[in-house]
DNA sequence: GTTTGTGAAACGATTCACAGCT
DNA sequence: AGCTGTGAATCGTTTCACAAAC
């Protein structure tokens, strides 16, 4: 089952999402090509990225709707809840905090840390903003399952480093730096700016 | 030089933010290797990529790095600033209208679209939040170049397709739905639960 | 001697197409 | 008859390796 690649996993947290709406309407078992068509790709490539973790479809029938739902969910990883900190109190920090999906899909944002003395100490969603000076001192006492890293550029690499020293496998990175760390260590890196020249480059060359 | 990779295009941005970092240091030349291990890729990788546009490099040299930074710009469309509206005046829409990246990058946010009552008339960051009805009205007034598009998931592409009605050709999409767009507009979708996923798939699966 | 530019080879992901089950 | 599961074929991307340029 190793080596599955990133967009497979992509696509299924996206047929995931469409097995939810599906099960809400009670509907009892779907097609591969009824999934491809909610999620813009083909019903070969629905079978195929299914078909790395067991076959769960009923041939002439489809897909039973609830438990290829629960299956998912369990690969994904989604049937725990993950304690998240988050570090950095800025713009796109805060916004982060209040987002709604994180929470709903089984992610709690549980600590918050900065270094601007004019942040540190303030109330944000109910958490406290804590000093990233105590960074090692909070998480050895609460230990957190992943970071949501939203610093500087400047700043990213060394907080990234205290992570690690702390345990942290999974970091999702809003800095707009390439981040270096160890093979179990699992980064993702979300450059906003980056997304934008995709799209200024589509529309340079057409 | 038509059907360039994503991918591509991708580590293209990648290599502008290095080339003006090390434009920055005053370094006249900088060789495929030096960009590479910068930009965690391959020497190959990266003359590869460049050689779709081009020859811009010195053998036994490297590339000119003032040269190679302008005619990335030049094949990413950065050679001019971008009109960009935004759709939806939450929380995550008032991170990206204060986010400096964008303006930095050539991006001016210079309208902001809402449709809660309670939203409509303020100011944010010096600009009017308008409502969405009047959209049409404004954009064919002031048109604009791309919309970031931050509406709930079912709000999405109704409102795309006001969008697509009045002209524009990109769409940054943080609505966590697949949009329908005609070949000639090109959409870039951003959920952020997802890129969750897939670290706690990760985490799950060691 | 160094480093580019690029065909050719290797690798990886998607699509095809069909046998096999319900 | 309908739809899955999956090898085989195709397509696309990355890596290799080396001749050509400096």
């Amino acid at each position: 089952m190793r080596k599955v690649a990133e967009s497979t996993v992509r696509r299924l947290s996206l047929y995931l999402r469409f097995l939810e709406e599906f099960e809400g309407q009670g509907m009892g078992t779907v097609s591969s090509s009824a999934l491809a068509s909610r999620g813009g790709t083909t019903s070969a490539q629905v079978r195929k990225d299914l078909s790395f973790f067991g076959s769960f479809g009923k041939r002439g029938l489809g897909y039973p709707v609830p438990e290829l739902a629960e299956r998912l969910r369990q690969i994904l990883g989604l049937k725990r809840r993950y304690q998240v900190a988050l570090i950095g109190a800025g713009k796109i920090g805060s916004a982060l905090v209040q987002y709604r999906g994180f929470r709903q899909r089984g992610f709690d944002i549980v600590a918050i840390f900065d270094s601007d003395p004019g942040k540190i100490g303030r109330q944000w969603n109910g958490l406290t903003v804590l000093d990233v000076e105590a960074l090692e001192r909070e998480l050895g006492r609460n230990p957190i399952d992943m970071a949501v890293l939203v610093t500087p550029g400047e700043a990213a690499q060394a907080v990234t480093d205290r992570l690690i020293g702390q345990g942290v496998k999974a970091i999702l990175n809003f800095a707009p730096v390439q981040l270096s760390v160890p093979d179990d260590v699992v980064v993702k890196t979300v450059n906003l700016a980056l997304e934008l020249e995709t799209l200024s480059y589509a529309l340079a060359n057409r």
